[in-house]
DNA sequence: CGGCTTTGACCTGCGC
DNA sequence: GCGCAGGTCAAAGCCG
């Protein structure tokens, strides 16, 4: 395993290790129950889920852009559907996590639970094409929200966007913030926002799943939420709010379509992938 | 052959 | 302090 190497340095006068020993040490900061980790959970309609029944069944992931491997599965306590556990395997030492169960109270949906740790750089490309996914030329941004609980059929009534257009078929509008956004994607650790022209492939993505292609995840009316609302008051302070952005905790927070592009018009550079730039 | 899934065992946080 | 439940590891097997 990647993470769980023993140091043959440390070996010699050590007593065996126990199995887990190296890893353990390494992650006191990060226990069993990551507390000081961001989590955020996404509700997925099965329906909505690669592969349909057999699939879905089997807790499938939803699809997304990136590359997981599954870790774990566990029975959950209370609940008929196990908990799958996986691991970002888009790059080597990714901390990114997402642990994928049946939702307990309504089983046509999926619960996508999305962890991130540690501020994390989202490789440029993937050498893992295991699932033969798209490698994305840059990363997308990934503005995420913490602790949040949404599901897609409410935020699609809330805010029906205009996704997965072909250049073509986009119409101007009047705004151009408008015209320049064509997705969200719940990806890794969160949602991406992606728009058309810098983020080409994502129109080329086989959209198995196209809620979770499509959705505005997190696009959700901010103005109950007061973090949300400070963070985007960016007309007053735009620039400390950019500069800030790159050095946002794990994983960021978003969103209203205007400030989604603002924030991708100046920073399309950034690979804030959980929080952090490359 | 490399990388993934499966699965049982193990570790640890947390509640009692 | 103990036990439970959740989270992770890693060997074995599978698959493309």
């Amino acid at each position: 395993m990647e993470d769980n190497q023993n140091s043959p340095e440390n070996s010699d006068q050590s007593p065996p290790s126990p199995r887990f020993h190296d890893t353990k040490v390494t992650s006191t900061s990060s226990p069993k129950r990551r507390r000081g980790t961001k989590k955020r959970v996404v509700h997925v309609p099965i329906k909505e889920v690669e592969g349909s029944r057999l699939k879905a069944e089997t807790n499938t992931p939803p699809y997304d852009s990136w590359a997981w491997r599954k870790y774990g599965q566990k029975p959950i306590k209370g609940s008929p559907y196990p908990r799958g556990y996986y691991r970002c395997s888009s790059s080597k030492g990714c901390p990114a996590r997402k642990q994928v169960e049946r939702s307990r109270t309504d089983p046509t949906m999926m619960m996508v639970t999305y962890s991130c740790e540690h501020n994390h750089v989202w490789p440029a490309s993937r050498s893992n094409n295991y699932h033969q996914r798209n490698t994305p030329p840059s990363p997308p941004i990934t503005i995420e929200a913490e602790d949040s609980n949404i599901t897609v059929d409410q935020l699609e009534k809330e805010l029906p966007i205009q996704t997965r257009q072909s250049e073509s078929e986009l119409k101007p509008e009047p705004d151009p913030y408008e015209q320049k956004f064509t997705t969200l994607d719940v990806g890794s650790c969160g949602p991406f926002v992606t728009t058309s022209d810098q983020y080409g492939w994502f129109s080329d993505l086989d959209s198995t799943s196209p809620t979770m292609l499509e959705s505005p995840l997190m696009a959700r009316d901010i103005s109950e939420d007061n973090d949300m609302a400070t963070i985007f008051s960016i007309s007053e302070d735009e620039e400390s709010f950019f500069a800030d952005l790159g050095e946002l905790p794990e994983c960021t927070t978003v969103f209203r379509r205007r400030e989604v592009v603002r924030v991708l018009e100046h920073h399309r550079n950034l690979a804030p992938w959980c929080g952090t730039t490359g």
